[in-house]
RNA sequence: GGGCGUUUAGCUCAGCUGGUUCAGAGCAUCUGCCUUACAAGCAGAGGGUCGGCGGUUCGAAUCCGUCAACGCCCACCA
């Protein structure tokens, strides 16, 4: 085989992908094997892929081909999300474009263009993951509204309402006037903004003496729906307003003085003005003091006919306007800078606005209960564990979850209206239909009769029972897939939405199967530029992953990505990364042009070959356990950092170069064959990180047969003994001697190729190993001797002396000087050793086995001391 | 306002229950090499009072206290 001197992922991505698929290596049945389940986040379905899901793919195909490869039955199944506010929005922005109104659409007329947006676009970012070589079970595909997702998520509200889970009420909800839908709390975001506070003025009703209060808000354009002025009772400035009324400015309606110690004395002046229709908290008053409501709103934002003033206007544009008609109006007293917080909507961005409304609400007090401990107990694990305190203290305070959402595209509310009132809540229409017969008694109700519910639900309500739905749990309660594959074994996501999903999912789980949905949570970190920034479009500064994919291969991204991407934290990503994984890539595929290019031959094996390959037979061993252990604790990018090192250091630079032929020589028989293995083993290893370049090698070290795959070839290794460790240790000290006398040629401009002699001073601690020595640093001999010659170059390996004898080539001056160094720097660690040995308490304390290294650091130390000074004096003589 | 977390080499991070794996890794930097697998490479080298201060201890990057900076989450102060 001809292999070019660079390796080039895109001549073999498509075709090992395509291999995979032909070969059905990813797909999954229950069988007798112990199963291994991921489901994927869902992305959305609209949605184009991202940095992000490329950190959060690559790391679940990472765990799921390295599960496969332990012999277990690896599914992951893959799928999207119908993100109903997002996708919704997006599609009324495509039609608006198109010039149409979603007003002046039906309802089934709008679905019908979200539905052609949907098959449009759905499936694009499964496609994408492909590119990365995710190995999905794609023939298990889903998607949150298909039939049976659908089908679950109709049956769970239905259950939860005959469990009286679920009800209906009017209540103060974070309202979107773009999105013009209800928000759960949990979709609000508050961000900080420098806006101002004004002081307006209430004049006191049927004051003689003219007399105001002074009410400070921060947001003047709510007066108009104003039903009271409160004050704290114990407020003795505002004393004088107990029992008064005023009257709203501008308005000139008289509203009550009430009097509450919800009101904070020291803000503003102590006076609150109430908006119950608009304001949580004066919503709060308004129930306690059965204030009147006035909504001065509309759903878009805009003032509404109960204003009375400004109808129509913006409520951002009202603002502006009523302060100048105050101020001219002689009713403002002062504006002042102010800096609050403002909830805006996670989806549109536009601040939300508390509205009265109608909606379905999820009681969460028995959920949390049912979640919280097994997240507390560790029955399901989080990695970093930091999450724990964020999700008990969030189960802790949980609210009711607002589920209904004024949307078309999502699952419609079940709930059917009888035409004499009163509602019937139904899996499906005919159903509905026989409740409604026997709730009023009226056999002769038609289906024309009822009228559905028009809001949809949170799409959150559906990602919760993703886990159970996808294995269709809901509807076949028990099936034979729930009883192999749940729960699941690894979920991987953000720590952004462990509220919005990861608990939800919790929560279902115990609800619906009595278990945890899954085992442990992997917690991605947020990918960000190098210079910490969030990857975002408007700063330009997000990568098309499939350009890196393009230009480094998916291989090369896969590791630019796992390379600083530890758990829980975020991860600065730079294009540099890619490039170091697309280096490796090379190194790996160059190795390999050097180990097939070899002609065997029979011969017998060098000494130092037979050495250097037990040798990396017990680095495999070592690394490989590494690997696992890391695996375990989810610690991936110190996983792929190992072997890493062990392709690239022990093997690349020290394994081939020990066991290399001359050039043009044959190797022998086993050491090949060894090597061989060692590759091998090497791939698997790295298989999961890098999938592609590895299957492409795998298939080439051996011939194998169709359909063969090293995806599918088990990985397992004997754990190393004392010996090998042993081993280990003593190739380190060579390893160091090889450095020791490479240094000395560097120092001295010696070309690699010309043979040096070494002196070991005393006792040859690595003799045994001295065929690699002498091969590694190019040694023509290696001697013992008692005192080491004149002219010759010294270093220390442990407490062993070796010089390389230079003859002429030797520099006196250069050579004290270094010694000199080094001598001072053994005093001071000596004078560092005899202090804490002369303390008798130290001695006294200490373990015995401390001190005992003391005494032999100090022993040592005073050895290496006085071979310095006899080695200096005879330098000086 | 509450809670959590982080701070170790120029950058990104490891350092578990205090003591030879304690000051580490990768990248970057510097020096020398186009040495027949790889310049996307090879061989070397330099670089840190482990955020500050105080304490516990024979001994602290590691434990405790405190301060500082940064980050995240939660919360109805208009």
């Amino acid at each position: 085989m001809e292999l070019a001197s660079k390796y080039n992922p895109a001549d073999v991505e498509g075709k090992w992908y395509q291999y995979w698929l032909d070969n059905k290596l990813f797909s999954s049945k229950p069988d007798g094997r112990e199963p291994y389940t991921v489901v994927i986040p869902p992305p959305n379905v609209t949605g184009v892929l991202h940095m992000g899901h490329v950190l959060n793919e690559t790391i679940q195909d990472i765990l799921v081909r390295r599960a496969r490869m332990d012999g277990k039955n690896a599914c992951w199944v893959p799928g999207t999300d119908h993100a109903s506010i997002a996708t919704e929005a997006k599609v009324v922005n495509r039609l608006a474009e198109k010039g149409i109104k979603k007003s002046d659409l039906t309802r089934e007329e709008f679905l019908k263009h979200a539905w052609e947006w949907t098959d449009e676009h759905g499936g694009i970012i499964l496609k994408q993951l492909r590119k990365l070589g995710a190995s999905c079970d794609w023939d298990r595909t889903a998607f949150t509204m298909d039939e049976k997702r659908s089908e679950s998520v109709i049956k769970v509200f239905c259950d939860l309402y005959n469990k009286g889970l679920i009800y209906r009420g009017v209540r103060m909800v974070n309202w979107d006037p773009k999105a013009l839908t209800a928000l759960s709390d949990e979709e609000v975001i508050y961000k900080e903004e420098h806006s101002k506070l004004y002081y307006l003025r209430y004049m006191v009703e049927g004051d003689a003496e003219g007399r105001y209060a002074i009410v400070a808000t921060t947001r003047p354009e709510t007066i108009m729906g104003d039903t009271a002025m409160c004050i704290n009772p114990n407020d003795p400035k505002n004393t004088w307003l107990k029992g008064k009324r005023v009257i709203v400015p501008l308005v000139g309606r008289s509203i009550p003085v009430i009097e509450d110690d919800y009101v904070d004395i020291e803000f503003g002046t102590g006076c609150l003005k109430v908006t119950p229709a608009h304001d949580v908290n004066d919503y709060m008053l308004g129930e306690k003091y059965n204030l009147p409501s006035i909504d001065i709103f509309n759903d878009n934002g805009t003032l509404s006919e109960a204003a009375g003033m400004y109808v129509g206007m913006d409520r951002f544009d009202v603002r502006k306007q009523i302060c100048k008609d105050l101020d001219a109006a002689g009713l403002l007293e002062k504006v002042e800078d102010y800096t609050n917080k403002v909830g805006c909507s996670e989806r549109t961005n536009v601040p939300i606005e508390p509205k009265l409304s109608m909606q379905w609400f999820l009681k969460m007090e028995h959920l949390a209960k049912i979640a919280l401990e097994p997240v507390m107990k560790d029955d399901i694990k989080f990695y970093p564990a930091k999450y724990k305190n964020t999700y008990r203290h969030w189960m802790e305070n949980i609210k009711d979850w607002c589920i209904s959402r004024q949307l078309w595209w999502g699952h419609r509310i079940p709930a059917y209206y009888l035409p004499e009132g009163g509602f019937v809540v139904a899996e499906t229409a005919d159903k509905a239909l026989e409740l409604a017969k026997e709730k009023t008694g009226n056999a002769n109700l038609t289906l024309a009769d009822l009228r559905q519910d028009e809001d949809a639900l949170d799409t959150w309500f559906s990602s919760w029972l993703w886990p159970i739905s996808l294995f269709d749990g809901i509807n076949n309660p028990g099936n034979e897939e729930m009883k192999y594959y749940y729960p699941t074994a690894d979920l991987v996501t953000g720590p952004d939405i462990i509220f919005f999903w990861v608990a939800r999912m919790i929560m279902a789980g115990y609800e619906y199967e009595g278990q945890m949905p899954f085992k442990n949570v992997y917690f991605t970190g947020i990918v960000r530029d190098k210079l910490g920034r969030k990857m975002s479009k408007s700063l330009g500064n997000s990568p098309d992953p499939l350009d890196l994919i393009e230009r480094f291969g998916a291989d090369g991204v896969r590791m630019g990505m796992m390379l600083s991407a530890p758990a829980g934290n975020d991860i600065l990503f730079d294009d540099a990364l890619c490039e170091q994984g697309r280096n490796f890539n090379n190194k790996i595929w160059n190795a390999f042009r050097l180990v097939k290019g070899w002609q065997t031959a029979d011969i017998e094996q060098p000494e130092s070959a037979a050495i250097a390959t037990r040798w990396f037979e017990a680095m495999l061993k070592t690394t490989a356990a590494e690997v696992t252990d890391l695996f375990g604790k989810y610690r991936l990018s110190e996983a792929l950092m190992a072997v890493y090192k062990l392709f690239w250091d022990e093997f690349s630079s020290w394994y081939l170069e020990m066991i290399k032929p001359a050039y043009g020589q044959p190797i022998d028989q086993k050491t090949y064959d060894d090597t061989l293995r060692f590759f091998d083993v090497l791939l698997k290893l790295l298989h999961p990180f890098m999938p592609f370049i590895t299957e492409e090698l795998w298939q080439h070290i051996y011939d194998r047969l169709p359909g063969e795959s090293i995806m599918i070839s088990p990985l397992h290794m004997a754990a190393p003994t004392e010996e090998d460790t042993a081993l280990i240790s003593h190739i380190e000290n060579v390893k160091n001697i090889v450095s020791g006398v490479r240094t000395v040629r560097n120092q001295k401009n010696i070309a690699p190729k010309e043979a040096l002699t070494l002196e070991v001073v005393g006792q040859n601690p690595e003799a045994d190993y001295d065929s690699v020595t002498k091969k590694m640093a190019n040694l023509s001999a290696i001697d013992t001797v008692a005192q080491k010659g004149e002219g010759t170059a010294a270093f220390m390996v442990g407490t062993t002396e070796y010089a390389v004898p230079l003859g002429n080539l030797i520099d006196v001056d250069a050579e004290i000087a270094k010694q000199e160094a080094e001598l001072k720097h053994l005093e001071g660690f000596l004078i560092g050793v005899q202090k804490k040995l002369s303390n008798e308490r130290f001695v006294a304390n200490a373990p015995a086995a401390v001190v005992e290294m003391e005494r032999k650091k100090q022993a040592d130390a005073e050895s290496k001391i006085a071979a310095l000074k006899e080695s200096l004096a005879k330098l000086k003589k």
